[in-house]
DNA sequence: CGACTTATCGACCATTTCATTCGAAAAATT
DNA sequence: AATTTTTCGAATGAAATGGTCGATAAGTCG
């Protein structure tokens, strides 16, 4: 009972390399159970599918950026030091997560639900977070935001626009410039004079 | 006439890039030609079969390869420096030629005839370049190498030694670290004292 | 234009691949 | 030794895929 949490954890890390690599669609249940050295229909006592492992690896994922994002807020006190670690981590921990990210940008795998739901609920948690840290920072007269909310809904789609060129043309783009240009403005347009 | 060769290139390169991404047997006829934004059959035009195009591509790798060592060798004029221009970009050169050294080391592609047949051509030819700069460095009295076959063979042996770990674990090995002190050992158990 | 060559493509076929199932049999536990 | 947990080989059916073929553009030459 204890063991089977385990071992599922670790098909998933298994697994969640060769994904990363090939795509779901490439990788074969045959190279996960390979991987583990184990027989093909062994893994099938742990998931019920290839997709359920994938949405094991995605959701994995996920709760990995959640955790970095957290601690890197926690890790400092201003209120600009944890919008910029915030932001920074978000992007940073971008290439690490080629799955999660993968899941939420192939045009191949929209027709698994569960990724239309991640997206929703980490959107949705994200919001949330960026309002708490604008809305604090408004109560300490550091950030002169009125409305929170629309702020932070305006800072998660500029974020957004950054992951595009950064998925698709990953080599080009220097990441922390471009960051740190648009801390800038964010920043200029936000501190209170 | 002169297109039909021009466009063999153009499917070479593409092909080379997914294949170097994918390998052999996961890259399939049609993403070739969507990539080439071309209907599969019309590139069996100018192939005659995905094995084919994989033999071209690893071909034009291998001759990539070639050019640039030659260049290398020419490019200096000591012994010395002609030996240690050689080894650096051969190594140097490795991770841009994925698909001519996977077609080597993969097992899975063992039993393509060409693949043997390329490897047993290279190894010769560059068994035949060690062997001159021996020779020359020889004369000019600054190796010193009685029998340059038998040292050429046995650089060629270490360097393909160094091969294997950077293959597999290409991120941990430092290059050039360790090709430095493969160097220094063979210079001063070469070099006349 | 009209014959002819070059190039492209969709539809199709034969085969292979692959996810998944199932029952049996190890292995572990009771 | 009975029971439960875990592993696996073999089988299956559906999908993918390499390759073929004839039709048909597109281009060329007289």
């Amino acid at each position: 009972m204890v063991n089977k949490e385990e071992f599922r954890r670790k098909i998933i890390i298994s697994a969640g390399k060769i994904f990363s690599r090939y795509g779901f669609k490439k990788t074969t249940m045959d190279e996960i159970a390979k991987a583990l050295k184990m027989g093909k229909s062994s893994i099938y006592y742990y998931f019920k599918s290839k997709e359920e492992i994938f949405e094991a690896v995605v959701l994995y994922e996920a709760n990995v950026l959640r955790n970095e994002l957290t601690k890197a807020i926690k890790s400092v006190d201003s209120p600009v030091d944890k919008v910029r670690n915030y932001v920074f981590v978000r992007m940073k921990t971008f290439e690490k997560l080629s799955n999660y990210y993968n899941a939420i940008f192939d045009k191949n795998l929209d027709h698994f639900d569960f990724i239309e739901n991640i997206r929703l609920k980490y959107d949705r948690e994200e919001l949330a977070i960026l309002r708490l840290l604008l809305y604090h920072g408004a109560r300490k007269k550091v950030f002169n935001v009125t409305n929170s909310s629309y702020t932070a809904l305006a800072i998660q789609t500029s974020l957004k626009g950054l992951e595009v060129p950064l998925f698709w043309q990953k080599k080009e783009v220097d990441i922390e410039e471009r960051l740190n240009g648009i801390l800038d403005v964010l920043f200029h347009g936000i501190m209170k004079k």
